[in-house]
RNA sequence: GUGAGUGUAGCGCAAUCGGUUAGAGCACCAGGUUGUGGUCCUGGGGGUUGAGGGUUCGAGUCCCUUCACUCACCCCA
């Protein structure tokens, strides 16, 4: 029989693939119910007009679709907001204000594998339905910060860029482009950062903006904080309003510890139709990966959805963007998912004690293989188990690996341990 | 969808100009030594050189086809 290898931009988990996602989870997890969110999960498959509702027909291209028995259109889910959608729609009413959400879930794409890029990957998903205003903003740019915190990625290694497709639309719209004519803009802009500085001139070249959109641009290209681009640009046709939620959110950025990875960078655009508030995406500083987390404010998507008009913001990161940027900065722990303790010595004596182990809550184990001593031993080191317990008929030795220091111990110590 | 690169053991690799039976390391297994550790020694299993075809006395090596993977473009919710 031919073997069979596992699909295109798939991966397998062997153990220290899975310690690793495993890692990414928890940190994920408790770092959003630190916050107050609430953890949710929905189908993995939804119907494919779920998706259709939201992105458009071309979607289709994208996401994994199949007909079931019932000849039902579904697909299996390429991102979890839709599902979020459609479970906030479905219970709006009832649902006490702000809604907070998380999830992790499984996702597939039908998408050219690429560097930071699978068919199948894990996705992060933060959200906060039925606050209007930027606390909701900075809430969920503090969260996305704290993950890497608890990564132990720093301020010099990554940055958030903050952007505001409001305040961007009020420049366009300022210099008379039309709501038709922004999204060129919009793509040009979100280039700019990622091309040579001479590409980025023949791209704006080719837009033929007025001159003074064009100086707009430049201010916009060379301003790295909100302070400094109204300084050197004027008021951009901004309202007062516009200009005060940016300094608020900001405000709150600096309150919450986190104004130090945050950058104002109106490059940064995102998905064209989506997008209405605040917008903003985590860049590593050396520029080597692709966008590792990202998010925004999407008031209009609970209505494109059949619900009630509904604020919301959010943000997802990616598994393998944030493992290819703890690869890169070596952050990954050695220590996770290991079995505490190791216990050396005749089967039914090591059973008994590993018994006791697993009853007082700890993780043990022992020879399954009828080897010798010795043997043994070397596989004890080998398993990264903390403690290494020798029992020889009533004795037990308990040494502790990183230390190396090695005691006689009774039974009750050993569980105290 | 477009373009480029790479395929040799479980893994990362070597093999001169096309030349004998494709090698060593790590990992794995067995044995020995160190009696409570990660050492060391000996041995072992593992390969249709991605697959198919061609050129040749002879192909891992050259040619064609195909598949897979990787990277970039497009796109990126």
């Amino acid at each position: 029989m031919a073997k069979i290898q596992a699909p295109k931009g798939t991966r397998d988990f062997y153990p220290d693939e899975m310690r690793r996602h495993r890692h990414l989870e928890d940190v994920w997890r408790k770092v959003s119910l630190r916050a107050g969110f609430e953890e949710v999960d929905g189908p993995i498959f939804e119907s494919l007009d779920l998706y259709i509702q939201k992105s458009g027909p071309e979607i289709v291209e994208q996401l994994y679709n199949f007909k079931d028995k019932g000849d039902r259109d579904l697909a299996i889910r390429p991102e979890f907001t839709p599902t979020l959608a459609r479970m906030v729609a479905a219970r709006q009413a009832a649902l006490p204000r702000p809604v907070k959400w998380f999830n992790i879930s499984r996702v597939c794409r039908y998408e050219r594998a690429q560097k930071g890029r699978l068919r199948e990957f894990w996705q992060w998903n933060c959200d906060i339905l039925g606050a209007p205003g930027v606390e909701a903003d900075a809430e969920c740019i503090t969260l996305a910060v704290e993950a890497l915190r608890e990564f132990g990625v720093t301020s010099e290694q990554v940055e958030v860029r903050l952007s505001s497709r409001r305040l961007l639309a009020a420049i366009l719209k300022h210099h008379g482009l039309t709501d038709e004519q922004m999204p060129a803009v919009y793509l040009a802009l979100d280039k700019l950062g990622k091309v040579p500085p001479e590409v980025g001139k023949q791209m704006l070249d080719e837009l033929h903006l007025s001159p003074e959109l064009r100086h707009d641009i430049e201010v916009i290209l060379t301003s790295n904080t909100f302070d400094q681009m109204l300084r050197d640009g004027g008021s951009f046709g901004f309202t007062q309003g516009a200009t005060d939620e940016m300094n608020r959110l900001l405000s709150l950025l600096e309150a919450n510890g986190v104004k130090d990875f945050v950058r104002f960078d109106l490059r940064v655009v995102r998905g064209l139709a989506y997008y209405t508030g605040p917008v903003w995406e985590v860049f590593d500083k050396r520029g080597e990966l692709r966008s590792i987390c990202g998010g925004g404010r999407y008031d209009n998507l609970i209505a494109t959805m059949g619900g009630q008009p509904m604020p919301a913001c959010g943000f997802g990161a990616g598994d393998v963007t944030t493992g290819l940027l703890l690869d890169s900065l070596d952050l990954w722990p050695t220590d996770i998912g290991r079995v505490e303790f190791y216990v050396i010595g005749a089967a039914a004596e090591s059973f008994a004690v590993v018994g006791q182990l697993r009853s007082a809550g700890r993780s043990a184990q022992c020879d399954l293989m009828g080897a010798q001593i010795n043997r043994q031993m070397k596989v004890a080191a080998d398993s990264g188990a903390r403690y290494i317990v020798t029992v020889q008929s009533d004795s037990l030795r308990l040494r502790e690996m990183n230390s190396g220091q090695e005691r006689e111990i009774t039974l009750d110590e050993l569980l105290k341990v």
